[in-house]
DNA sequence: GTTGAGCGTT
C-alpha cells in the first residue's frame, strides 16, 4: 500500500468527499483529511492509501486535476519517519 | 462566517 499527500483542497473537502474522487481513478483503500489538532478546522490537505499498483499513475492523473475550484496537489507521501 | 504552502492521527 502507497500512501498520496494531496494538497490545495478546499476548506470544505471531506476524507468521503476524497475518496470518492479517488475512487474514480484507483483503487482507494483509505482517505484522511488532515484537520487542526487545536481547532479542528481543515488544514487544506490530506492523505489517501491507494494500491501500490494505482498509486503512481492516480498521482500523475490526479496532479493538478480540478477538484472543488482549484488544481490538485498530488504525490507520494513522505514516510512520517524522517 | 477568516487563511493557502505544505507532509498526518489513533
Amino acid at each position: 500500500m502507497t500512501t498520496l499527500y494531496v494538497g490545495n483542497l478546499p476548506w470544505n473537502t471531506t476524507a468521503d468527499e476524497l475518496g470518492e474522487f479517488f475512487s474514480n481513478y484507483g483503487h482507494v483503500e483509505s482517505s484522511r483529511i488532515i484537520t487542526d489538532r487545536e481547532t479542528g478546522r481543515s488544514r487544506g490537505f490530506g492523505f489517501i492509501e491507494v494500491g501500490e499498483e494505482d498509486a503512481e499513475r492516480m498521482a500523475q492523473e490526479l496532479n493538478g486535476k480540478d477538484f472543488g475550484g482549484r488544481p490538485l496537489t498530488v504525490n507520494e507521501a513522505k514516510p512520517k519517519q524522517m
